[in-house]
RNA sequence: GCCUCUAUAGCUUAACGGAUAAAGCAACGGUCUUCUAAACCGUCGAUCUAGGUUCGAUUCCUAGUAGAGGCACCA
C-alpha cells in the first residue's frame, strides 16, 4: 500500500550507500515491533557484517555499526511525501507513516473492494484440489472432517489467490472393505434399510464393525467356531470374485448400498458448504489403470515379473538412476493381474493432466500415506509428465481419540453428524439462556453456523503436519481462541451498525478523515486491516490454512479490544464517530472475507 | 535395520535467520445503569540435550534422547 514510499526510500539509501562506498546488504523491510506508530523498517546487520568481512568496519562490533549506518541514512533520507517520520533503533532504520494517511488508505482500501478485498491478481495455473475422499460403505468420522475442511479451506485460498481451482473428490468405492459389508447386509439383514440419510449411512458402519469381528481369527476358537469363520470368509471371497467378474445381482447390491453412503456424503459436505466440480471414483479408474500398466511396459518403466511368478513392478530408485534407496520398488498389477492403489492413483493423475489441464495438483490426504504419494510423484516424473513437479503431497496428522486411534471395527469411532448435532444443542443452550432476542425461526440456523464454526476452527488452528487428538470439549469450546470468538467479533460489529442506523452500502462515499488523535487499539485494529492480502497470498503459497485462521482470531481479537475501550456511536465529535463507523464497516467485512476463507459463516446475530 | 515427521509455559498451540519468544485453556485478581460479558484488562509461567554454521539460531546443519508414522502384491 505504500509501495510508492518504499521505493523512494530505497532508491536514497543505494544512493547514499553507493557514495559512501559502503556494501548495502539487500532491504528486507518488516513490520515494526510494538509502538504507538506503525510503518516498516529494515535491519543493516548485514549491512555492517559485509562491511566488517571486507575489511572496512574498523573493528566496530556489528550491532554498533549498524546503528551508526542507520542513524546516517536517517539524516539523509528528509521529508518523504506520506512519511511521517524516520528514525534510527537497535541497528534497524524504521519508517513511520503519517498516522492519518494510513489510517484513510487502509479503511477505504477495504471498503472500496469489499468481499474482494485481499484477492490476489489472477494467475495462469490451474490447480486441482484433491480432498473429501473416504471409503464408500463407511460412515463420515471427524478424521474425514479434517480432511475435508482441510481441503475446501485450501481451495478457497488458492482460489482467492487468484488461481483458477477445480476442487475435487475421489472416493474408495472398491475393495475387501466394501465387500465385507454387502457380505454382511446379504446374510444378515436383506432387504433392511433404516430410514434418513445418515442413519443409513452409520448402520453401514455397524455392518462393517459386526462383520470384521465375525471374520477375524479368535485365540481360543472351538472348532465349530473356526470352521464358521471359515466358512463366511469362503463366502466373502466368492462375492468379491462375483463383483470382479461383473454379476448383475452383487453390481446392483453394490450401486444400492454405494449409493446410500455417497447420500450421505453429499449431505456432509452440504452441510460444510462444500461444492465439488468433480468426482472421481476408484471403480471408475479400474479399468484405465490396466491399459497404463501395458503403457509403462512398453516404456521400460515398469518390469513384468509375472513370467517368474511374480507381479508388475516399478523399480523406482533404479530407474530414476538414484544410489540410495529412497523410493523403493512398488507393484502395479498382481501376480493375477489386478490393479491396485498406486495403479489408480496414476490413472486419475492422467486424467487430471490430461482432461483437465491441471498444472499443480494438491492431494490433501494424512500422512501415513506420504510414502505412497511420493511414488506416485516420482513414477509420473518417470512417465514424463511435468506437472509432476508441482504435485504437492498435502499431509496432515492423522487424528485419534484420547483412548487410541478410531476403529470402525470396535466400534471406537467418533461420526461427524454426532459432533454436529451435540455442537447444535450445545449453542442453543447458550442461546435460550442468554440472547432471547433472538428470534425463534433464526435459532436453529444460527446454532448450526455457530456449532460449525466451533468445530471448524478447532480443525484449522493447528498445523498441517501435527495430529490431533479430538476432544469433544475442546472443539467445541466457544471461550478463547474459537471461532464463535471471531464470529462474536462480526456480530458485535454488525450491533453497532445496526444502532448507527446509517445505511452501509451508501455511506462510505467520501474519503475517511482520521485526523484525529487515534487511540492505540484504533491503530492496531487499521493495522491488523492492512495484513489481511498479504496474509491470504501467504497462506495459498504456504498451503497453510493455520495462517490465516490465527490472522482471523487476532484481528477479532484487535476488534474486540477497539469495541470494549473506543466508543463509536458515543464519539466525542462527528467527524471521530464518522471516521469510526467507517472502521468498524471495514472490520466487519475483513473478518466476513477471513472467515469465508476458513468455511466458517458469519451470523449476524449471536 | 532404513526413511519421514514432531519436541516451546502445567495443558493445547504460534513465531519470513533479526528488535522484549506470542496466544488460548487452566490458576489467581479486576471490569456489565454506557455500541451484546460467547467479551475486555491484569498476574504467574517456556525454546529436549550436546556440538557446529552465523554479526545474530526457537528457526539452518550434525549427533543423541523421547514420541508418532512408514518401508513391493492393503488402502
Amino acid at each position: 500500500m505504500f509501495t510508492k514510499e518504499q521505493q523512494l526510500i530505497e532508491t536514497k539509501i543505494a544512493e547514499f550507500c553507493a557514495a559512501n562506498d559502503i556494501p548495502l546488504a539487500e532491504l528486507k523491510w518488516m513490520p515494526i515491533p510494538f509502538s504507538g506508530e506503525w510503518g516498516f523498517g529494515a535491519s543493516f546487520f548485514q549491512t555492517a557484517a559485509n562491511e566488517a568481512r571486507a575489511g572496512k568496519g574498523n573493528k566496530t562490533p556489528v550491532p554498533k555499526r549498524a546503528q551508526e549506518i542507520a542513524e546516517r541514512l536517517k539524516s539523509q533520507i528528509g521529508d518523504v511525501d506520506g512519511i511521517g517520520r524516520v528514525d534510527a533503533v537497535n541497528g534497524y532504520l524504521n519508517v513511520y507513516f503519517k498516522t492519518s494517511d494510513y489510517a484513510a488508505r487502509v479503511v477505504d482500501e477495504a471498503l472500496r473492494a469489499g468481499a474482494e478485498f485481499g484477492r490476489g491478481a489472477e494467475k495462469s495455473e490451474t490447480v486441482m484440489v484433491e480432498y473429501a475422499q473416504p471409503n464408500t460403505h463407511h460412515s463420515f468420522h471427524i478424521g474425514h472432517a479434517r480432511n475435508a475442511i482441510l481441503g475446501e479451506t485450501l481451495a478457497r485460498l488458492v482460489e482467492f489467490a487468484g488461481y483458477k481451482t477445480i476442487r475435487a473428490s475421489y472416493p474408495g468405492d472398491l475393495g475387501l472393505g466394501v465387500i465385507t459389508v454387502m457380505w454382511a447386509y446379504e446374510k444378515f439383514y436383506k432387504g433392511q434399510e433404516p430410514t434418513g440419510v445418515h442413519e443409513r449411512g452409520q448402520w453401514l458402519l455397524k455392518l462393517y464393525a459386526e462383520a470384521t469381528n465375525m471374520l477375524e481369527k479368535k485365540e481360543n476358537e472351538t472348532p465349530e467356531e473356526t470352521a464358521q469363520r471359515e466358512s463366511y470368509e469362503a463366502e466373502r471371497r466368492e462375492m468379491y470374485r462375483k463383483w470382479d467378474a461383473g454379476d448383475e445381482y452383487i453390481r446392483n447390491l453394490w450401486n444400492t448400498t454405494r449409493e446410500w453412503s455417497l447420500e450421505e456424503l453429499r449431505d456432509v459436505l452440504d452441510m460444510l458448504d462444500i461444492n465439488i466440480d468433480v468426482w472421481f471414483y476408484e471403480s471408475e479408474v479400474d479399468e484405465p489403470s490396466k491399459v497404463i500398466v501395458d503403457e509403462l511396459l512398453e516404456r521400460n518403466i515398469a518390469d513384468d515379473e509375472r513370467p517368474n511368478g511374480g507381479a508388475v513392478i516399478v523399480k523406482i530408485d533404479e530407474k530414476l538412476g538414484l544410489k540410495k534407496a529412497k523410493y523403493n520398488t512398488n507393484v502395479l498389477l498382481r501376480s493375477d493381474g489386478t490393479t491396485l492403489y498406486l495403479t489408480k492413483d496414476l490413472a486419475l493423475a492422467k486424467v487430471k493432466f490430461e482432461q483437465y489441464h491441471v498444472d499443480r495438483s494438491v492431494y490433501v490426504v494424512d500422512v501415513r500415506q506420504s510414502m505412497h504419494l511420493q511414488q506416485v510423484f516420482a513414477i509420473l516424473k518417470l512417465w514424463g509428465f511435468p506437472q509432476s513437479e508441482k504435485c504437492y503431497h498435502l499431509s496432515y496428522g492423522f487424528v485419534s481419540l484420547p483412548e487410541g486411534a478410531m476403529s470402525a471395527r470396535r466400534g471406537r469411532v467418533v461420526l461427524f453428524k454426532d459432533v454436529v448435532d451435540e455442537a447444535v444443542k450445545r449453542v442453543l443452550s447458550v442461546e435460550v439462556a442468554k440472547r432471547a432476542e433472538i428470534p425463534e425461526g433464526e435459532r436453529e440456523k444460527i446454532a448450526k453456523q455457530i456449532g460449525l464454526g466451533a468445530l471448524v476452527y478447532s480443525m484449522l488452528s493447528v498445523d498441517n503436519n501435527r495430529d490431533i487428538v479430538f476432544n469433544m470439549e475442546d472443539a467445541l469450546s466457544f471461550d478463547g481462541r474459537t471461532g464463535p470468538y471471531i464470529q462474536n467479533a462480526y456480530v458485535r460489529a454488525n450491533s453497532i451498525l445496526r444502532k448507527s442506523a446509517i445505511e452501509v452500502s451508501t455511506f462510505n462515499l467520501k474519503p475517511s478523515s482520521f485526523n484525529y488523535d487515534l487511540t492505540m487499539h484504533e491503530i492496531e485494529l487499521i493495522e491488523k486491516i492492512s495484513h489481511f492480502p498479504q496474509t491470504v497470498e501467504q497462506a495459498a503459497n504456504e498451503y497453510r490454512p493455520l495462517v490465516m485462521a490465527t490472522y482471523a482470531y487476532e484481528l477479532a481479537n484487535a476488534f474486540h479490544s477497539f469495541y470494549h475501550a473506543v466508543p463509536v456511536l458515543q464519539a466525542e465529535d462527528e467527524n471521530i464517530k464518522h471516521a469510526r463507523l467507517k472502521l468498524v464497516i471495514a472490520s466487519k467485512q475483513v473478518i466476513e472475507n477471513a472467515l469465508r476463507l476458513l468455511d466458517i459463516q458469519s451470523p449476524e446475530m449471536m
